[in-house]
DNA sequence: GTCTATACAAAGATAGAC
DNA sequence: GTCTATCTTTGTATAGAC
């Protein structure tokens, strides 16, 4: 599915999205100035609003597609038929592992700004995917006696905190850029064996 | 330690900062107006600069408040000679939880600032501490393979991951406050014994 | 110490030339 | 489509009366 254009330079209306991406979710909605994003794109502040009509309607775009990436990781892995719940398991954590070590800034950005603006989830039809999927089914079947949104909110807590977190513990000295990427590496391989050995537990 | 003068209604100035906790901590520094915090406290906005000299200073000032709050749960349990590493476990688990259904929005809050400003960990020595401490010498005798930054972040994502997150999964309508409650209640037990089964693996 | 009114600065949006 | 210059709004900080 290739673009049937594509122009070595990218459009102007394409620098200023990629800006956008970039500043928004580094530093979050308020704390970003228009002015950034021109800058960053090194174009005119004047064409924001020329093909974006103000500042508000860029971010939400910017946010479909981030809450899109987020959650599209998983969303299909969620009713394979075909996979047992320990595949499953293996293809989220380690799908989601490669996709935060491209978009490190992701998490964070998208945990925050919902806090602020809650509606926003709303018409992602996620909630209701996530309670028929086939994946729930295999877990309940697995362990009756564990509500399945705590295996979940563990399983993505297991992946994303230490992405959330990252910040912190590098500037308390107990984590290098390098050594981060060793350990994200690591827990491809070591959380689907915690989240097994959990699943026995009681 | 009980404060001399204890007055029934707090001073304007306890006022304007309880105000400031709280604006601050839900929208952030960058969201927050001045003015916000003014009617909060129900006060006039000009006092909000005869007390503390700016926003940024009052800022300051809620945000080492905050830190402290944070870290300051497991520093001295991390250090304690008498307990074994499993009771340690289950000690930071059930104060982080008791102080985190207190303050919710504490974590988000927290880890959104640093993005920004990494600088602000810095005179904090949390770091060596962590390194430093009884804690983490009792994990690298119990499983000498296992990196302690792994288990650390393991533990902490397990307690402070459904905070970031409930925002979500309230909005994908797969989980009420009510419900939150009880999970939260629930992993004061489950976490601690997770976290041991974790340590048995491989 | 507390308030009203206002100055000043920053940031978003737009007009109009090219 | 793109730019420079400018208007307007919003938000922080201050002056000065009480």
């Amino acid at each position: 599915m290739a673009k049937i254009k594509e122009n070595k330079q990218a459009s102007t209306e394409e620098k200023i999205k990629e800006a956008a991406r970039k500043v928004f979710t580094q530093k979050g909605y308020a704390a970003t100035r228009t002015r950034d994003i021109a800058e960053e794109a090194g174009l005119n502040l004047a064409l924001l609003n020329y093909y974006f009509r103000s500042k508000e309607k860029l971010f939400e775009m910017i946010m479909k597609e981030k809450m899109q990436q987020l959650f599209g990781v998983m969303t299909h892995l969620l009713n394979d038929k075909a996979t047992t719940l320990d595949q499953k398991v293996e293809q989220i954590v380690s799908n989601y592992i490669d996709m935060l070590m491209q978009n490190p800034d992701l998490p964070l950005f998208v945990l925050s700004e919902i806090r602020n603006n809650t509606g926003m989830f709303r018409q992602l039809q996620v909630g209701k995917l996530i309670r028929n999927s086939h994946f729930v089914k295999q877990l309940k079947e697995r362990q009756p006696g564990l509500q399945p949104l705590h295996f979940i909110v563990s399983m993505l807590g297991m992946v994303v905190f230490p992405f959330v977190s990252k910040p912190v513990f590098q500037s308390l000295e107990v984590l290098s850029e390098d050594s981060f990427a060793e350990m994200m590496k690591q827990r491809k391989v070591l959380v689907p064996k915690w989240m097994k050995a959990m699943l026995k537990v009681k």
